[in-house]
DNA sequence: ACCCTCACG
DNA sequence: GACGTACGTGAGGGTA
C-alpha cells in the first residue's frame, strides 16, 4: 500500500501572485479572468501529478474566508495597511471557487481562520496520521512548517523545496523561521518586527542565540549598537510579532482528513468551465489532464492526451517578407480569418489614403497570426475613382462584413500599434474593434522616458527586434511626388502592410511578458488600456470652431499688427524684421543701446518677455509695443489663422489628435492642432475661446479638477496643514500665505501661490528668488519655512530623489512608472533637472491617471442613466469638455461630479477630498 | 534642423 | 566658487 500524500493548496496565496505575473485576460464575457487561468493551469498540473511517485493521493485548495481573524484582536493593526484587492481582481475570488469545483476538488475555508492556519492544522493531522504532506504555496510564513515528510511545491517556479531551501535563503532550520521573520517584521502584513533588523541580521541573531526569547534576553550584554538598542527598546514588539507570525495548528479539521481522497477527475464540469470562461484552447491545445482523460475514456474513445505544454520561450524566426501574402480571392480571406480564430489573437494595422482619419478612407487591412504568418488584403487600390484601373482586389462591402464578425468576436484579441486610428478608421464602416491590446501604450507604460525606447513602432522593432522596417517614405516617398498608398503596387504594398502587422505581433509577445513581470499591469489595465478606444472617440467627434469668429478675429489682429509695426519701425528708427530675434536685439541693444546681456551659447541676445517687460519698466516705450506685436502675431498666427485651416471639410469641425505616449509623465498631448494650448490668460487671447462653440440646442460644459497637484501633493506628502485646508475647502494659497507671512493679503497670496507651485516644480532658492524678484538668502528662509510649516514636503522630496536614484524610475498612485536615465548624469545641472522632474512627475503623473480614469469611466456612467447625447470632446490635463443638449446640463453635471471626483477609488483612497468646478455656456469660453 | 518665443495645464 | 535659474507640452517664425 503507497504512503497517503496530502497536497494543500495555497488558492488565497495563489491567485494574488497570478494576478500579478500573468497577463491580464479578459473571458468572452469581458470579465478579467487572468488570475483565474493562471490558477487554473496550475490546477491542472497538479492534477498531472496524480498517479506520480510524489503525486497526490489526497488534495484540497485552502482559501481565505473574510478579512477579520484572531490576529487582528491581537494586533488592531495587522494588515492594516494593506491596499484593497485590484478592482478587477475582485471579481475573480468567486471564480477561483467555480474553477477548485469544475476539477472536482474539495474546497476548504474557514471564518476566522486564515488559510495558514488551516495548512498547519492539516499538516500537523496529516503527519500524526504518518502521511507525507506538500503545501503549493510560495508564502514565507507557510515554510515554517517544512520538516521530515512535508515539503512544499511552487508551481510557477516548477520547484520542490526543503529545508535546505529554508537555509539558503534565510540562514536558519524551518522550525527557527518564527523568530527570523519575527525580528524582520513583515510591510506587507504590517507586522512590526524590530526596526533597522532585515532577514541578515535576524538570521545572524537566530543562528548565533538560537532563538528568539534568547536573543532578546541576551540584548543587554550584545556590544552596543543602534541594532542593540533597537532590541531592547522594541522587544516587545518582537514578541507581539512572534505571536502574530506563529501558525496556530490545533483547529479542528473542517472535513476529516479522509474526505479528501482524490478520485479522478471528471471531464464534464472542467470542460464546461473551460469553455465558459473561453479556456478552451488549453483543453484542445495540451489535451486534458491524464487524471481527467482517465476518467472519460471509460465512456468515449479519446485520442492521447499529451500533458499541458509548459511555456517555452522559443526563438522567433527572422523577418522574411517573401512569405506574405496578398489576399484577392474569398477563400484565402476565409483562411486567414478562421486562423486568427483558431490562435484567439490578431495583429491588425489599416492602410488608409491619407493621415487624416477622420476622412480617410480605407485601402487596406493587414492581418498576422503569428511570425511570419501575415497577409495583406487590398480594398482600396486604384483610388476613389470609380472609373478608374484598379488591380485585382476583393471588393470593400465583401472583406468587411467577413471581418467584423472577427473584430468583434470577444475570444479573439486584436493587437494593434496605435489602434485609435485603426479604431476610428473602423467605426466609420460599422465595426467596434473589441477586445484589444494597443502595443504603443504598452511600451509607453514600460519605457516612459527611456531615452532609448522609441515608442513608435519602427523604432521599437529597432530597439527590441533588432529590424529595420520599411519605411512609409521607402513606398511613397516624401514632399511634392509623395503618392497616396492607395497607388502602392499590390506586391510593395503587401510587404510594407503585412510586415506593420507582423511585426506588431513581436512586438505584443514581448510586451505581454513584460507588462506582466514588470508590475505594468495596474496602469496598463486600469488607466490606459481602456482609454484608447475613448480618444478615438472624442478625436472622431470633433469640435465645432466658428470659422467666421475667427476670420473677424484674424482681420482685427492684421489690423492691431500693422498699426504697431509703424509705431515700432518709428521708434526704431529704421524697418526691421521685428519677428527676427537677431534682428530685434540688434536694434534694442546695439542701435538703441539699451542694456540687457547676451545669452548663452548661441551668444544672442535673449528679447523674451522678462528682457522686455523689464526695458518697459525703464521707459522703453518700444519694449510694450513689442509685447503688443508679439502677442497678436501669436494668436493670429497659431490660433486665428491656423484654426481655420484645421476644420475639417466633411464634418465642418476640428479634429485634435491626442498622442497617449506624449507626455513622459502620462499626460495626454494634443497635436494637429493643439487643443490644449488653446488662450485663456488674457483678455484678447479668450476671445479665441469664444469661437469654440456647441451645435444649436447644444451648450458646452467644462469641469475642471481644482488644485488637483496641490491636493495630491498634500496627500503624497502626508501635509496635514495643507489636507486640512482642502477638507474644509479653504482657498489653498491664501491657507499658505497665513501660515507663511501670518497675514492674508494679495501680495501675501500671490508670494504663496508661487511658492506652492515652485514646490511642484522642484524649487530651488536661486529660482524662487528669481520668480519673487528677492535675495536667494530670503528665498532661502522662505523654503524653510514652508517646510518647517509644511513637513513632510522636504522629506517627500529627500524620498522620491533617492528613490529615482535607486531604482532609475518614478511611480505615480497608480503604478505607472517614469524613468529618469539622466539622474545619474556627472554633469551637475543635467542631474538636477531630472532630479526636479522626478519630484513632479510622480504628482503631476497621478492627476494624469485620474483624468484618464475619469473619462474612461464617463461614457458608461452617462448612458446608465439615459444620457446618449453627452458628448466629451476635449480634455485638457485637468479638465473636460462636453457638448450636450441644453436640457440635460443639470443631470449631466451631477453624473460629470461624481465620476471626476470618485475617479481614484477603488483603487486608491486619497486623504484629500478632490474639487470639481463645472460651468457650461454656448461656447468653451462662456463655460469658464 | 535648430533655436527662440509663447500659448496652455 | 561658478554654474544657471521651476514641471510638462506643441506650434510658428526666423535662420543656417
Amino acid at each position: 500500500m503507497p504512503q497517503n500524500h496530502l497536497y494543500l493548496v495555497d488558492g488565497s496565496g495563489y491567485i494574488f501572485r497570478a494576478y500579478h505575473q500573468l497577463p491580464p485576460l479578459t473571458n468572452k464575457h469581458g470579465q478579467p479572468v487572468g488570475a483565474v487561468y493562471g490558477y487554473t493551469t496550475m490546477l491542472w498540473k497538479l492534477a498531472d501529478e496524480l498517479g506520480k511517485a510524489e503525486g497526490p493521493t489526497h488534495l484540497a485548495v485552502i482559501l481565505d474566508k473574510g478579512s477579520h481573524t484572531f490576529r487582528n484582536d491581537m494586533y488592531d493593526q495587522y494588515k492594516a495597511n494593506r491596499p484593497p484587492a485590484p478592482e478587477d481582481l475582485v471579481p475573480q475570488f468567486p471564480m477561483i471557487r467555480d474553477a477548485t469545483r469544475a476539477f472536482s476538488l474539495p474546497c476548504i475555508e474557514e471564518a476566522g481562520f486564515e488559510a495558514d492556519d488551516i495548512i498547519a492544522s492539516y499538516t500537523k493531522a496529516a503527519v500524526a496520521a504518518g502521511w507525507h504532506v506538500t503545501i503549493v504555496s510560495s508564502d514565507k510564513d507557510l515554510m515554517q512548517l517544512i520538516q521530515p515528510g512535508v515539503d512544499m511545491y511552487d508551481t510557477m517556479k516548477n520547484e520542490r523545496r526543503g529545508a535546505d531551501y529554508v537555509m539558503t535563503k534565510f540562514g536558519v532550520q524551518p522550525e527557527q523561521l518564527g523568530d527570523v521573520l519575527a525580528l524582520m517584521g513583515d510591510s506587507v502584513d504590517n507586522v512590526p518586527g524590530i526596526p533597522g533588523i532585515g532577514p541578515k541580521t535576524a538570521a545572524k541573531l537566530i543562528s548565533e542565540y538560537g532563538n528568539l526569547e534568547a536573543a532578546l534576553e541576551a540584548a543587554p550584554s550584545m556590544k552596543k549598537s543602534k541594532m542593540q538598542e533597537n532590541l531592547i527598546a522594541h522587544a516587545d514588539m518582537a514578541r507581539l510579532s512572534r505571536r502574530l507570525v506563529a501558525l496556530h495548528d490545533a483547529m479542528d479539521l473542517p472535513e476529516p482528513l479522509d474526505d479528501l481522497t482524490l478520485k479522478g477527475i471528471p471531464l464534464e464540469p472542467l470542460q464546461a468551465f473551460l469553455e465558459h470562461h473561453g479556456f478552451k484552447s488549453l483543453l484542445a491545445r495540451a489535451g486534458a489532464p491524464a487524471a481527467a482523460v482517465a476518467v472519460a475514456t471509460a465512456a468515449a474513445a479519446v485520442t492521447q492526451a499529451t500533458p499541458p505544454a509548459a511555456p517555452v520561450h522559443e526563438e522567433e524566426p527572422p523577418i522574411d517578407r517573401s512569405l506574405y501574402e496578398t489576399v484577392v480571392t474569398d477563400e484565402a480571406l476565409d483562411r486567414w480569418i478562421a486562423a486568427a480564430h483558431a490562435e484567439g489573437l490578431v495583429a491588425v494595422d489599416t492602410e488608409t489614403d491619407m493621415l487624416d482619419c477622420v476622412s480617410c478612407a480605407l485601402v487596406g487591412v493587414s492581418l498576422a497570426v503569428g511570425p511570419n504568418a501575415a497577409c495583406y488584403i487590398p480594398v482600396g487600390h486604384g483610388g476613389r475613382d470609380m472609373f478608374a484601373e484598379k488591380p485585382d482586389q476583393l471588393p470593400l462591402a465583401l472583406v468587411l462584413a467577413k471581418l467584423k464578425p472577427l473584430l468583434e468576436d470577444d475570444s479573439v484579441l486584436k493587437i494593434g500599434q496605435n489602434l485609435k486610428y485603426d479604431i476610428t478608421v473602423l467605426r466609420r464602416h460599422g465595426i467596434e474593434i473589441t477586445p484589444y491590446d494597443d502595443t504603443i501604450v504598452m511600451s509607453f507604460d514600460l519605457d516612459a522616458g527611456q531615452s532609448l525606447a522609441g515608442h513608435g513602432m519602427d523604432e521599437a522593432a529597432r530597439v527590441h527586434l533588432n529590424h529595420t522596417c520599411i519605411s512609409f517614405k521607402d513606398v511613397c516617398g516624401t514632399g511634392k511626388s509623395q503618392i497616396s498608398f492607395a497607388e502602392v503596387p499590390l506586391d510593395k504594398a503587401t510587404e510594407y502592410a503585412a510586415e506593420d502587422a507582423d511585426v506588431t505581433l513581436r512586438l505584443w509577445k514581448l510586451f505581454k511578458t513584460r507588462v506582466a513581470h514588470e508590475g505594468a499591469t495596474r496602469v496598463y489595465e486600469l488607466v490606459d488600456r481602456p482609454l484608447v478606444s475613448v480618444i478615438a472617440k472624442m478625436e472622431h467627434e470633433g469640435i465645432k470652431v466658428d470659422r467666421e469668429a475667427l476670420s473677424r478675429l484674424s482681420a482685427e489682429f492684421t489690423a492691431g499688427i500693422a498699426a504697431l509695426e509703424t509705431e515700432i519701425h518709428g521708434l526704431a528708427g529704421q524697418p526691421f524684421a521685428i519677428g527676427s530675434t537677431q534682428q530685434l536685439g540688434a536694434i534694442l541693444f546695439e542701435k538703441m543701446g539699451y542694456k540687457g546681456g547676451k545669452k548663452g551659447k548661441s551668444g544672442a541676445y535673449s528679447t523674451d518677455v522678462t528682457i522686455l517687460e523689464q526695458l518697459k519698466a525703464q521707459g522703453a516705450e518700444i519694449a510694450g509695443k513689442i509685447l503688443d506685436w508679439r502677442q497678436l502675431s501669436k494668436l493670429k498666427s497659431t490660433y486665428t489663422d491656423a484654426l481655420q485651416a484645421q476644420i475639417n471639410r466633411d464634418t465642418s469641425r476640428v479634429h485634435t489628435s491626442y498622442s497617449l505616449s506624449g507626455a513622459q509623465t502620462g499626460r495626454l498631448s494634443s497635436t494637429d492642432p493643439n487643443l490644449q494650448n488653446i488662450p485663456i490668460r488674457t483678455e484678447v487671447g479668450r476671445q479665441i475661446r469664444h469661437a469654440f462653440v456647441a451645435e444649436p440646442g447644444n451648450v458646452i460644459l467644462a469641469a475642471d479638477y481644482s488644485q488637483i497637484e496641490l491636493r495630491l501633493a498634500a496627500h503624497m506628502a502626508d501635509v496635514p496643514a495643507l489636507k486640512e485646508a482642502f477638507a474644509n475647502g479653504e482657498d489653498i494659497h491664501a491657507a499658505t500665505a497665513q501660515q507663511l507671512f501670518g497675514e492674508v493679503n494679495r501680495d501675501t497670496r500671490g508670494r504663496a501661490k508661487t511658492i506652492n507651485f515652485a514646490i511642484l516644480y522642484g524649487i530651488s532658492r536661486w529660482g524662487l528668488a528669481g520668480r519673487l524678484e528677492i535675495s536667494a538668502d530670503e528665498a532661502q528662509d522662505m523654503i524653510s519655512r514652508y517646510y518647517e510649516r509644511f513637513p513632510g514636503i522636504s522629506l517627500y522630496i529627500t524620498d522620491t530623489i533617492e528613490k529615482a536614484r535607486e531604482r532609475g524610475y518614478t511611480e505615480t498612485l497608480f503604478g505607472r512608472k517614469t524613468w529618469f536615465p539622466r539622474i545619474k548624469a556627472s554633469v551637475q545641472h543635467e542631474r538636477q533637472g531630472a532630479e526636479r522632474a522626478a519630484i513632479n512627475a510622480p504628482i503631476q503623473g497621478t492627476s494624469a491617471d485620474i483624468i484618464k480614469r475619469a473619462m474612461a469611466r464617463m461614457g458608461p456612467a452617462l448612458a446608465a442613466e439615459g444620457l446618449h447625447d453627452v458628448k466629451m470632446l476635449l480634455q485638457v490635463h485637468d479638465e473636460l469638455v462636453f457638448e450636450l443638449p441644453e436640457g440635460d446640463v443639470e443631470q449631466a453635471s451631477a453624473i460629470i461630479r461624481r465620476v471626476m471626483a470618485g475617479a481614484a477609488e477603488p483603487i486608491v483612497k486619497l486623504s484629500v477630498p478632490l474639487g470639481v468646478e463645472i460651468g457650461h455656456g454656448p461656447s468653451w469660453g462662456a463655460a469658464h
